[in-house]
RNA sequence: GGGUCUCUAGCUCAAUUGGCAGAGCAGCGGGCUUUUAACCCGAAGGUUGUGGGUUCGAUUCCCACGGGACCCA
């Protein structure tokens, strides 16, 4: 921005702080205000009042001033809480002069408490006739446009205030993200799951592979990292008692942001002792279906411009038939390494030398899943791309995981837990040489962890899901900046954050 | 990391082949007794992201840098 542009913008913030100044040397604003009604609460109240009616009905609202309409003698301001909007109405006839004449120094954006009776106008528009003013508090920055709103996206993710106050959108999104963070809640604790708190800042961050965010504790002069999981330390819950534990929280992974991914997001883990990964598939059946209707009313919604359904059940198919159908070959674990390799490339994916039969199966399937589209329970993933998964019960060279693939994307990873602590151990081993081999998303060897499976873990079903997406697909938006109220963004240039 | 596009008034957007940078909203002044983005009249608001270059002349063409968006890896 430049400084003249600035100073454009001081112009208009000026005549609003005079106006401000005013009131400051006046005594000042109100610490509090009385508030009687919600303009929602009228509206449903006062719903089929015919038009020109006039009430003795006295209400005071509060919120803040969208809009104004000066008329002569009349005066229209549309006044927005919480619940929504509602017509301030101020006759000079009946108000007197000087609420007129205060009611028209008001600027948008103002906060305003408002008390009157309720009428309806010719036009049979809802409205309080205002006989009392209250101005709570000064807007000093003029607002953006009235109609059509703030559309630039980086403006939208750095002031979301200014998103939340004119674009109907962002606000709805907000709401219909805390419905489904509710519902998902009510979901778990309905079916007696405990919801617990485990650590974000660990020595090392296990669980998932990924690469953590570094931090320092300067009292105990030790490096800790952020965690990338709760896996660990919910099943470590299980291990203690807790058979039935979930966790909604915050997962920090230190990766490229675009549009699904946000280095911090939102993860429920949860994990059900005597359950297994069959199991889970019914749960995720329940859960999914449950909150698609809590957050948008309807099993079946549209995700951009494609229709979609929640209703169960869903689609299952193994990974091995999901690669075979998307090969257009018959492939298998018996499948040598270099006709999947082959098999990759022509897909335009990328074969690493040395790369074992179960990790081509799994990168042919992370070209596969894109195009599915109805919710999809992929099932039996190969072992060593599951380091925390219970081997399958009839191939060993695979593990009961599942994940749900919606939209071409992945909403839900999902097993029967690995409960075998000398399994673990070399699962962990197999994870540690990958890393001495450079892979530094490998998972580390977690000792206590296996320490505790070594006290018995249950037989265990254990599920997560990414909130953020979910959220993304029941508010049909395409970037996961926009279900996030604060997405990560460049700091802003000689602006703090 | 690579490619494409983009940055003009507080906000939303124009600007012909390179020829005086315009509008709507907001703000300011005036009019209007039923508006719904009210409307009408008037005045004001700009170092066109930053820095270089080409040119008589650059919002426009070229280069670099910065911010952003999308696609690919």
């Amino acid at each position: 921005m430049s400084e003249s542009a600035e100073k454009t913008e001081e112009q208009l913030i000026a005549a609003r702080r005079a106006k401000h100044t005013e009131v400051m040397d006046a005594g000042g604003y109100p610490y509090r205000f009385e508030r009687t009604h919600l303009a929602g609460d009228l509206r449903d109240r006062f719903r089929g009042l015919d038009p020109q009616s006039e009430t003795d009905e006295k209400v005071t609202v509060a919120g803040r001033l969208m809009l104004h309409r000066s008329f002569g003698k009349l005066q229209f301001g549309t006044l927005r809480d919480q619940s929504g909007t509602i017509q301030l109405f101020v006759d000079v006839a009946t108000a007197g002069d000087d609420l007129a004449e205060e009611f028209s120094k008001l600027d948008l954006g103002d906060w305003v408490g408002a008390t009157g009776t309720i009428m309806t106008t010719k036009r049979g528009e809802l409205s309080v006739r205002v006989s009392e003013l209250a101005l709570l508090q000064k807007s000093l920055r003029p607002l953006p446009d009235k109609w059509h709103g703030l559309s630039d996206v980086e403006q939208r993710s750095r002031r979301r205030y200014l998103d939340l106050m004119v674009n109907d959108e962002a606000r709805e999104v907000a709401l219909t993200r805390a419905r489904v963070v509710s519902e998902l809640r009510r979901q778990f604790e309905d079916r007696g799951f405990i919801e617990v708190e485990t650590p974000i800042l660990i020595s090392e961050a296990t669980g998932a592979l990924a690469k953590p965010f570094l931090t320092h504790h300067n009292a105990l002069d030790i490096d800790l990292q952020m965690r990338i999981a709760t896996e660990l330390h919910l099943k470590r819950l299980v291990v203690g008692g807790i058979e039935r534990v979930f966790e909604m929280g915050r997962i920090f992974r230190n990766e490229g942001i675009d549009s699904t991914h946000n280095p911090e997001f939102t993860m429920l883990e949860a994990y059900q002792a005597f359950a297994d990964y069959g199991d889970i598939i019914e749960l995720i059946e329940e859960v999914f279906s449950a909150v698609a209707v809590a957050a948008t009313g309807d099993a079946t919604l549209s995700y951009q411009g494609r229709e979609l359904t929640f209703e169960p059940p869903y689609e299952r198919i193994t990974l091995i038939d999901l690669v075979s159908r998307f090969v257009d070959e018959e492939v298998s674990l018996d499948t040598s390494a270099n006709r999947l390799a082959e098999l990759l490339r022509e897909r335009g994916g990328e074969a690493e030398g040395g790369a074992t039969v179960g990790r081509l199966l799994f990168d042919l399937y992370e070209l596969a899943h894109r195009q599915v589209w109805e919710p999809t329970f992929v099932t039996d993933f190969p072992r060593e791309v599951s380091p925390l998964s219970r081997s399958h019960r009839s191939e060993p060279r695979l593990t009961e995981r599942f994940e749900l693939v919606i939209a071409g994307s992945e909403y839900c990873n999902a097993f029967s837990e690995l409960n075998d602590a000398d399994d673990q151990r070399s699962r962990f081993e197999a994870q540690a040489a990958a890393r001495r081999a450079g892979d530094d998303e490998a998972h580390v060897i977690d000792e206590d962890y296996i320490r505790a499976l070594e006290y018995g873990l249950p037989p265990t079903g254990g599920l997560g899901i990414g909130v953020d997406r979910l959220v993304m697909l029941l508010t049909d938006q395409p970037h996961i900046r926009e279900v996030i109220l604060f997405p990560t963004l460049r700091p802003e240039q000689g602006g703090s954050e």
